[in-house]
DNA sequence: GTGATATGAATGAAAG
DNA sequence: CTTTCATTCATATCAC
């Protein structure tokens, strides 16, 4: 979202929406003619500051997946710019991530793409908060590519894998988030 | 083939833009409308030709949802016809079987004895040569998925937070869409 | 100029 | 983590 031209899409920034709605959706409640709050039914839209911080802890933090912990303390942070669960920040770091990797694999490979206004570091990974993944790609591993833009036809496969070299440790769980239960 | 037939094809016929890019292929500026260039700044206005080529893959390659590869090459192809990103394609492909589905989705409810959870029927596709898939999940297309998990047991288990240090979960499956995102 | 409609772009949510 | 779905915003174009 940030490497690109965003232009548009800055959508409303109620920090404080007064349209409580959460999970009372399908009532009918039918606008009647003025949007007082737009679509609340269901999905959260971020505001403006929430955004801002979730940036912040993306990219100078180096946040990309936080735990279960961060994920509360975030959401509990950032509730006070609006209403928020600790889901949404689940979901919106998933995505970030995601979407951030997939511009890098399909979008436009412009190679002019800078920031304007909403500027972010690149992954700097100036992590104050050492989540560290351990083994193989930690912050910044990203290896494979692309293919070449240019070959008529040969399909391929749609996964390009993402396990590292298969050296897997018998009883080593590679995920950080996961606690080894082994004695 | 005309689930949704192209009413008005308004706006994509300006490929001879002087928008400082590939020349397309002369010709079309025949609109009703003295509009030559406009949106160079804004977002991708399809040519006839990219239009033309983006449905064949759709309708009659049964494509649905290309992989980053395929949208290199298809969006590599239709270059050629005037300018495109690779997010162009994805987008196109994105919307066009969202919005195909949402008409039919309103327009017939037929709670038929046809719910199959994903797939969405061929709605008129031809299939003449399924290429890497079918026309569509269900139609014995590709079903490969993310190569095979590595936590035989452990999974997502980023809230294992919850526990005390040292209590160890011995076997806690945790149901992977029932979060527990307490506030 | 205004509204309706089509569609490109974006993104929250969820499935796989 | 990757990919898809659904919904929404933004804009282009045409009808009036």
């Amino acid at each position: 979202m940030e490497p690109q031209q965003q232009q548009q899409q800055q959508h409303q920034n109620q920090e404080d929406m007064n349209c409580s709605n959460n999970g009372g959706k399908g009532g009918g409640t039918s606008s009647s003619s003025s949007y007082a709050c737009r679509q609340s039914s269901t999905r959260w839209t971020p505001t403006t500051d929430q955004i801002r911080i979730l940036k912040d802890l993306y990219y100078n933090y180096g946040v990309r997946s936080p735990t279960a912990d961060q994920i509360q303390r975030i959401s509990a942070r950032l509730r006070q710019y609006g209403k928020i669960e600790g889901k949404n920040v689940f979901y919106w770091f998933q995505n970030h991530k995601a979407r951030e990797r997939q511009k890098k694999r399909f979008f436009s490979p412009d190679p002019n793409s800078n920031i304007n206004g909403t500027a972010a570091p690149p992954p700097t990974a100036s992590v104050v908060n050492p989540q560290t993944r351990g083994g193989g790609r930690g912050s910044g591993g990203w290896s494979g590519k692309l293919p070449p833009p240019e070959e008529p036809f040969v399909l391929h496969n749609k996964f390009s894998n993402l396990t590292p070299p298969g050296t897997r440790v018998p009883f080593l769980i590679t995920d950080p988030h996961s606690f080894i239960f082994l004695d």
